[in-house]
DNA sequence: ACTATGAATTCTGAATACAAAATAGTACAT
DNA sequence: ATGTACTATTTTGTATTCAGAATTCATAGT
């Protein structure tokens, strides 16, 4: 059995975005260097390599001499952010292989369908919907495209945990995933890219009203 | 005056670009964090701060106890550098504001034509075509895209150089930003989105010969 | 001659130490 | 009471040190 051996800053990101993902972080305060390696349980230095990798990933932000804190949410970035994956994953599809496309609709269908029912936590709803995501983008060959994908989506994690407890949207999020999967099915690449498009629209519109101002 | 009081490793990480702008490093090569650091005059800790942020941006990659090497160049990577830009730069366009881009048309037109005359250093080059860019996408609300431009960017300076050397393309570039410039001052957006599109896809093919397998 | 083994060296990854800037607090003057 | 100057404390930014992994090199064995 391979054992893990990555350097502690990776490590430290993952947890770092878990944490985010639990809501353990309040957005816009700042970040104590010292208190969170003690709490972690490592030194300073890979925690500030960490600390410069998630803000240079929109997460945190730094200023000269006032250390990380994680930047403050806001409908305008998060508005932004989707815009920007929205297009990215369009993109991604229109480079996918369109055989390898229908071959996982599928698969994205039954995903979409078994969509937790919204008793789940909001951890597996998040985790459920990334899933169906990676693989909607699993046939993609340009591998920076899905790297940068990857990175964009860390910057909404702060967003994440603002979705908790409503539930109306999930059955409409399940729809909007299987009107894609069908289209994909049926090998029509643009009506997918468009049920692409407006899924993160939607998506957008229904987290706006609970982004605080 | 405002003295410039920037963290180090952003000073770092600018040298560094600048450095590859120069083509003083090979791709490929391994980093050797202390001589580096001493031939830069300051510590290692900074330093391993501007290499890990631009590992982030796709300049550098990393291996565990093996440090950082500039990523090696690959038509690959480049073709999908490419295909990124041209769709952010794409959805920049389409996020502006229309009265404003026919407002900076005239000048776009300009500095279009005055493209560097073949003679000017190679360097010139590639800051008149930044220019010409940054202004093209100046109108753009959405500033995480703006900054993601940016940063994708950072990962095409190491084919920057490859570039040298090579007149003939030259032309055609200034021609197809005047094909833009054009568009965008008949306020037909979507035939300067494609002009765009065409320009980053003609580029590439341009550079795909130069780029060594 | 070639491979394998192991010591010596070099380099990275991480921890600690130090310096400088920012913040908080206090005394004092208005 | 308010504001200002000054000190003390905290916290970041940078340098240095330490430990361990990777590489190199030499040597012994086949």
């Amino acid at each position: 059995m391979p054992i893990e051996r990555r350097p502690l800053r990776e490590q430290i990101r993952d947890e770092l975005l878990r944490r985010l993902d639990r809501g353990d972080f309040s957005a816009g305060t700042d970040i104590n260097e010292a208190a969170l390696a003690a709490e972690l349980g490592v030194s300073r230095t890979p925690l500030r390599e960490a600390l410069i990798t998630l803000a240079g990933e929109g997460v945190l932000e730094s200023n000269q001499g006032r250390g990380f804190r994680f930047a403050p949410v806001s409908r305008k970035e998060f508005r932004e952010l989707c815009e920007i994956v929205a297009a990215l994953e369009s993109l991604a599809l229109e480079l996918s292989d369109p055989e390898h496309l229908r071959k996982i609709g599928p698969e994205l269908l039954r995903l979409a369908r078994e969509f937790p029912d919204s008793v789940a936590a909001q951890q597996d709803i998040e985790r459920h919907d990334d899933e169906w995501h990676d693989l909607l983008l699993s046939g993609c060959p340009n591998e920076r495209l899905l790297d940068l994908v990857t990175s964009v989506k860390a910057g909404m994690r702060r967003y994440a945990h603002l979705r908790a407890g409503d539930d109306a949207p999930l059955e409409r999020e399940a729809d909007e995933h299987c009107r894609v999967a069908e289209s994909l099915i049926a090998g029509d690449l643009p009506a997918a890219t468009r049920a692409l498009r407006d899924n993160w629209v939607n998506g957008m519109e229904r987290m706006m009203a609970r982004i605080p101002e």
